[in-house]
RNA sequence: AGGCGCGUAGCUCAGCUGGCAGAGCGCCUCCCUUACAAGGAGGAGGUCGGCGGUUCGAGUCCGCCCGUGCCUACCA
């Protein structure tokens, strides 16, 4: 007898996360034979907390690792954050724009600081978050994409790309953020309807005695016109071909990209892509500032003449209308083209605008150096396309294929540098003397501490002019991801594997360095590779342009794109470039949980990165999850106001019921409308798992175990609720198998409150309970004394293995109080039930005839309920019952004391003829008859059986004429004909019954 | 402009290969029966968005339309 008490999700939730992190239950810790299964988590970005949809792509993938843990395999489940570049400095960047302070100002080191010391109170709000939620994610394996690993992998993976000529840097147009004053890629930018409009300007020609008029949505922009196109088929224009225009306004000196200075006379060009029916069919040329323009003009060889400065503000070129906003400066232009009467008109006009995903600001089309990952090459295109179309790597559901290879067929090169300053800096030094691209990484260098120092530079961590006591402090002070270790073992574990026995020391690098200039080291790459600086005392890591020799170097100023350094999550986790063992383990990972936002800006790439660097796809199934929505399927978002935090969910009502929430509103390709009543209507199913474990509990007897053997044989009910538990354990793992999480989750629900719950435990009273019989003989006495007690045993022993096995069912997906109760149960013997194996279907342990009588007897059971409520007969009002059955009378008998129980009776007598002054009720062929009462309303029961009739006849005629229709008894396939044929007999019979209890009742009201 | 998805009970959604329309929540009635009122028992509620087609038979397959949501796009 144990009595567990009222279910407190906060303390049980509090002391279980606790406990399994600390005793590192989900740390790999060596690598075993045998099949495993292998994750990596989409890492969180480190700009605040998490959101419900994380929470859901938490909850989903830790349901598929505990169950694949649960069934044997060895599970990697990899944690980690996500540095997010423009993200996180724009965040950082606010927090000082509150304090009055500016990060330009500031410098680029300063701020850098800034943000280190603001990323770790993120990250580690989001890992406690996370341990809330109760992820069996391997902490000891946790990786940042800033990480002195992944930094030195995200050059090493530029490096390999740049010399295999993927990457390569040039003056394109690229969208602008004049706000977070970056590049950004395409991906990168929102398109929004907008109302605008279009103004037709006439441009006149050379000589005045004619003009031509364009239209454009963006009159400021005409200051760096070049050009006028018209298609070369247009015969409005054909003949001003090759003519000259002159541009109105511009009476200043314009100066191109290379300097040179650029005429207000501009040629009319013809060019195919010109759409001959939009406006005038002829377009005014900027091709500084617009994508096409751009285009257009490089084919034309146009001059580009930039407009606007890095905020979008009018430069020089713009002459009077110089320092103005592009939007004053529009309303200018406008004003002095009306005044010139060069404004023909304006018309009103819907276009799309590009905006910033970040900051929402309307992006400018700019001509600038940046650098691009040429995607569209066959080398990286095609074998993306091809793992997707052989079914390598498998998208669920599959409707997102489709998806994937349309965005990959029209791939477009990939921008990667980004003009901000938190990120991995691009490896790139340029010299200063003969201009050469020199790209270092540590495989210049083929020293243990060469390689250390450089990456050490190159990551920002010392200066290029350092002390050996700074190296020593930076490799001894605690590791970022991982503050137990430090920097120096984080190099260890997890950046060089080879070289484990590294120990570094101030004492021992200035010996390093020293010996460094010793005549003994011959090789010249060695040689001088430290220059010590007697004044300041320290010591300069020497890097030469790979050309001239010169030492006059100047490092890229951009940093990388964070979905590059994201794109090598899966294999840089598992300390990729180097040949680890893990890696050989764990890669290709098994499967991909994320949502379909980040199909392109992710998913593709991480195939990219993985087919090309690694030959082999980074994951096999990408279940794409759904977007949660607020209840009127809005999407959530802070500016509304429409989110709700999970965190708050899980203190309200606990991480179970959030999970369990969530799996069950996951169905495939919808989807999920989220109210806060959601949580609550599964914190009480928490809490009845709870109540069913308490019952149990308090009715085990202490030396169960010791007397099984001396337990009764079992009764049907206790066959029954093992085959439905062993089809339930069937149906769930293969709802699991097809990612089927809704499917899974109501098969548990169902299982556990309408069969367990409202039928077995009811059951399992009359057992638990059952008192011997008063007044007996002292041996029959003890006999049943004995009898009783046998029966005790078999009915606790099928509770708790029943309870026991569902529990383990139920893990995955309420990981917290499953385990406390597991732990309760006499049988725990192992950790955690998160250990213990997954219950799967047997097929011994199926009991039909078992199965059918149980069933049988709940509809008996509920239809003597349903007569008993429709007369309004309370409750816990025990009455009479007569009964008539035919095949279902030894059933009756069988479970005569069940019947009792359940349907609330005193007696229960079979008669042959209905007795005098009662009801009648029927279920099939048992028939029942309640003693009228004084006082019952017959109303209702009128009303209910004459619906049912209703319903019967109408059933009845369809089936009667669909067996008269010719064509259906010679079409139809047989097994359908008879089942409508028995149908039909059964209506029939069910008809007679109700009709002749409306007859009896009417005679009743007489 | 193209592409994808969704319209089933008051709400949120199941309904796989066509064969008697389901669940949860909400609602109504009765009950604090010793696991659980975060509960129990019973019940009401549907022209499956519309039209047409295929079929013996359509919520399910096909076409068109209406409504709605999203993604992609270099329409100045």
């Amino acid at each position: 007898m144990k009595d567990i008490g009222q279910y407190d999700h906060r303390e049980i939730e509090k002391r279980r996360s606790r406990e399994w992190v600390e005793k590192a239950l989900y740390s790999v810790r060596e690598l075993l034979q045998g099949e495993r299964f292998s994750v990596v988590i989409p890492p969180p970005n480190v700009t605040g907390s998490l959101h419900m949809g994380h929470a859901l792509n938490a909850t989903l993938q830790d349901i598929l690792c505990r169950w694949h843990r649960m069934r044997g395999k060895q599970v990697e489940w990899v944690p980690g954050f996500d540095h997010a570049g423009i993200a996180t400095q724009y965040v950082v960047d606010r927090q000082l724009q509150q304090k009055g302070m500016s990060r330009l100002e500031m410098g680029r080191e300063e701020f850098l600081k800034k943000v280190w010391e603001w990323v770790p109170i993120s990250r580690s709000a989001i890992r406690e978050q996370l341990e809330k939620l109760g992820v069996s994610v391997d902490w000891s394996r946790e990786r940042f994409t800033l990480d002195e690993g992944f930094s030195r992998a995200v050059r090493h993976a530029f490096r390999r790309l740049y010399e295999e000529g993927l990457i390569y840097r040039g003056q394109y147009m690229v969208s602008w953020c004049p706000n977070d004053l970056t590049a950004l890629s395409d991906l990168e930018v929102e398109h929004e309807e907008e109302e605008g409009k279009l103004y037709y300007i006439r441009y006149p020609s050379e000589d005045g005695s004619w003009h031509i008029t364009v239209a454009t949505t963006r009159p400021e922009t005409m200051l760096g016109d070049t050009a006028v196109a018209v298609h070369p088929e247009d015969e409005r224009y054909r003949a001003l071909v090759g003519k000259r225009l002159r541009l109105p306004l511009v009476e200043w000196k314009r100066r191109a990209m290379d300097g040179s200075e650029v005429s207000p006379l501009i040629p009319i060009v013809a060019d195919s892509r010109v759409k001959p029916e939009f406006g005038t069919g002829a377009v005014k040329i900027t091709p500084a500032h617009d994508p096409l323009d751009f285009e257009i003009g490089k084919s034309h060889g146009l001059a580009m003449v930039q407009v606007m400065d890095p905020f979008a503000r009018m430069n020089e070129n713009a002459g009077e209308f110089a320092g103005l906003d592009r939007y004053e400066a529009r309303k200018k232009v406008v004003e002095k083209l009306e005044a010139l009467g060069l404004l023909e008109k304006v018309e009103r006009h819907r276009h799309a605008v590009g905006k910033c995903y970040r900051c929402k600001t309307v992006l400018e089309p700019t001509v600038s150096t940046q650098w691009f990952l040429k995607v569209s090459d066959q080398r990286i295109k095609s074998r993306a396309l091809q793992v997707v179309r052989e079914g390598l790597v498998r998208f669920i559901p599959d409707s997102w294929t489709k998806v994937y290879l349309q965005w990959v067929e029209n791939l477009r090169d990939w921008c990667i540098s980004r003009q901000i300053w938190w990120g991995h800096r691009i490896p790139v030094w340029y010299c200063e003397d003969c201009g050469h691209e020199n790209l270092f990484t540590d495989e210049d260098f083929d020293r243990v501490y060469d390689k250390l120092i450089f990456n050490l530079i190159a990551d920002g961590k010392i200066d290029q002019e350092f002390t050996p006591e700074e190296v020593e402090k930076v490799l001894h002070s605690n590791s970022f991801v991982h503050p137990e270790m430090t920097v120096l073992d984080f190099y260890k574990k997890f950046v060089f594997h080879r070289y484990h026995s590294t120990e570094v020391s101030a004492h021992l690098l200035r010996l390093f360095f020293t010996q460094d200039t010793n005549p003994t080291a011959i090789l010249t790459e060695k040689k001088d590779r430290y220059k010590y600086d007697p004044k300041k005392k320290t010591y300069r890591f020497v890097l030469r342009c790979k050309r001239c020799g010169s030492e006059r170097l100047r490092q890229e100023q951009d940093v990388l794109d964070t979905w590059f350094s994201s794109a090598l999550w899966p294999f840089g986790v598992f300390g990729w470039p180097e040949e680890t063992e893990e890696l050989k383990k764990f890669y290709p990972t098994d499967l991909l949980v994320t949502g379909f936002d980040i199909i392109f800006f992710w998913v593709a790439r991480m195939v990219f990165m993985g087919t090309f660097f690694l030959k082999e796809v980074p994951f096999r199934d990408v279940y794409i999850h759904a977007l949660i929505r607020d209840e009127k399927g809005q999407k959530m978002s802070k500016t509304k106001g429409n989110v709700i935090d999970p965190l708050e969910i899980v203190e309200k009502y606990g991480a179970d019921a959030l999970r369990f929430t969530l799996a069950i509103l996951t169905q495939q390709g919808r989807d999920i409308r989220l109210s806060e009543k959601r949580f609550e209507g599964y914190k009480h199913f928490a809490n009845k798992l709870w109540n069913a474990g308490r019952f149990i509990l308090m009715n085990l007897e202490p030396d169960l175990l010791s007397r099984l053997p001396y337990g009764a044989p079992p009764r049907p009910e206790d066959l029954w609720i093992l085959t439905r538990l062993n089809r339930t354990a069937q149906k769930v793992n293969r709802a699991l198998e097809s990612y089927e999480f809704s499917e899974a989750a109501k098969e548990l629900y169902e299982f556990v409150w309408s069969e367990l719950c409202d039928w077995y435990i009811e059951f399992s009273k009359l057992r638990l309970y059952a008192k011997p019989q008063e007044g007996l003989p002292p041996e029959q006495a003890k006999a049943q004394e004995e009898r009783l007690q046998a029966e005790k045993i078999t009915v606790q022993a099928t509770l708790l293995s029943v309870f026991e096995r569902t529990l383990r069912l139920l893990h995955p997906f309420m990981p917290f109080i499953t385990e406390e109760l597991w732990q309760a149960l006499p049988t725990a013997h192992r950790e955690s039930v998160s250990l213990s194996p997954y219950p799967q279907y047997n097929p011994q342990e199926l009991y039909e005839e078992a199965e059918r009588q149980v069933e049988r007897l709940k509809e008996i059971i509920s239809s003597i309920r349903s007569l008993r409520s429709d007369l309004h007969i309370e409750p816990s009002r025990k009455v009479k019952l007569y009964y008539r059955a035919g095949e279902s009378a030894p059933l009756v008998e069988l479970f005569r004391p069940h019947l009792l129980s359940l349907a609330k009776l005193e007696g229960l007598e079979s008669v042959e003829e209905e007795p005098p002054k009662c009801v009648a009720g029927f279920s099939k062929d048992f028939e029942f008859f309640l003693p009228l009462e004084e006082g019952v309303k017959l109303q209702e029961l009128v009303s209910s059986y004459t619906r049912r009739l209703q319903e019967v006849e109408k059933q009845f005629k369809t089936f009667q004429e669909r067996l008269s229709s010719e064509s259906f008894l010679k079409r139809a396939p047989e097994e359908e004909v008879q089942k409508t044929k028995q149908s039909l007999q059964e209506l029939e019979e069910e008809k007679r019954k109700v009709q002749t209890l409306l007859q009896a009742l009417s005679k009743v009201r007489l």
